[in-house]
DNA sequence: TCAATATACTCACTGAGTAAGTATATGATG
DNA sequence: CATCATATACTTACTCAGTGAGTATATTGA
């Protein structure tokens, strides 16, 4: 019986693969660097392990999306120099442009992620980027509410996880209600960090 | 060379362990059943795939959390029956007395499934679990705020994504705090759920 | 009658994540 | 001067998380 071949999962877009990708259109690097630069930028964001870092790198050089190349050195032992494909390219430049659902975790992540490199790479994406994601998360609040009203009065818990997710959510709003101002006044958002 | 055994991991809190071996502290049940009423339950908080119950369930099995027994039944496939064992009883009753973190997440998918069945098998403990956890959510905010100071000024990303936890911890504790009021005067959460 | 649905579970796979191992060069410390 | 920690750079081998497809049978309803 011939197995279905999965068709190269979307990939959980929590996983540092589009970091990966992103520190990779801004130069070429080999692994160990990535890691470096990766914990260095986003520490606080995304914890990854060395070894994980290289799991995923040869993942997604099998997949196209990066293109690697032994590089002998004199005295050291020979590393590998990835760089962008035009395919891997390609997908960083759809995954930048688009929009997280409404968990918090996805927005606090992905969304600080992808807002990062828009902001480096093309700012002119920042508006539009912003603005998507406060009309995401009013819809999401949206679904949250009349999903509540739909569930059955005796199932406490699962309303109490909606109710808390909704009440998760409004501060995030606030929050990127404020990003806009700051990014609109100021170009950067150096005013979300000191009051 | 012998390779060392990982010695049994403590296993992410975050996996639907503990949401099985609650369903079968207060009923002995085959997976299919457990399954279910995980879904109708906590459909809401977790979301695992029948798949992903029984792999789990034969985890639990080999650590010894839990015992099964075929059941022949006749004109059906015959199915497991599983109870819990001393072993798992004692360790879920220790998880049912412990914090989490200050993860959201964790707040809302953890937390809250401890808190029903705490409700429901072990009343007495609902105030201490609240109160722990709004102390350690405040400890939580505390180290948060003081890992910021820490960080250099360049990094942008990583101080705004510290900052976000914080503002989403905020709502969190006003939450619990409504939660200790509620059960003070009703013994119930029903209060939270009508604004 | 026969198709959909419910019951009940298994298998094989990809992906997430870690620990430990392999090498080599450099700088600090006694 | 020896040696010991640390930084560079990557590999191997493992467990756990999670999904999709497959197996098998009985019931219900159109």
């Amino acid at each position: 019986m011939m197995m279905m071949m999965t068709p190269t999962k979307p990939a959980s877009n929590l996983s540092p693969e589009y970091p990966l990708l992103g520190l990779l259109a801004q130069k070429p690097a080999h692994g160990y660097e990535l890691h470096q630069r990766l914990m260095q930028d986003f520490g606080q964001i995304w914890y990854i392990s060395l070894s994980q870092t290289y799991n995923i790198l040869k993942r997604l050089e099998k997949q196209g999306a990066i293109a690697g190349e032994d590089e002998q050195q004199e005295n050291r032992p020979s590393r590998r120099f990835f760089r962008l494909t035009a395919e891997g390219r390609q997908r960083f430049e759809v995954w930048l442009d688009s929009t997280v659902g409404c968990s918090t975790r996805a927005i606090r992540v992905e969304f600080l992620t992808r807002l990062a490199f828009a902001e480096s790479i093309h700012p002119e994406l920042v508006p539009g980027l912003l603005e998507r994601q406060i009309v995401e998360i009013r819809s999401g609040i949206g679904r949250l509410e009349s999903g509540m009203t739909k569930l059955p009065p005796e199932q406490v818990y699962n309303r109490l996880a909606l109710k808390l997710r909704v009440r998760q959510l409004a501060p995030m709003l606030d929050w990127l209600t404020e990003c806009q101002a700051a990014w609109r006044e100021d170009g950067n958002f150096n005013k979300i960090l000191s009051p």
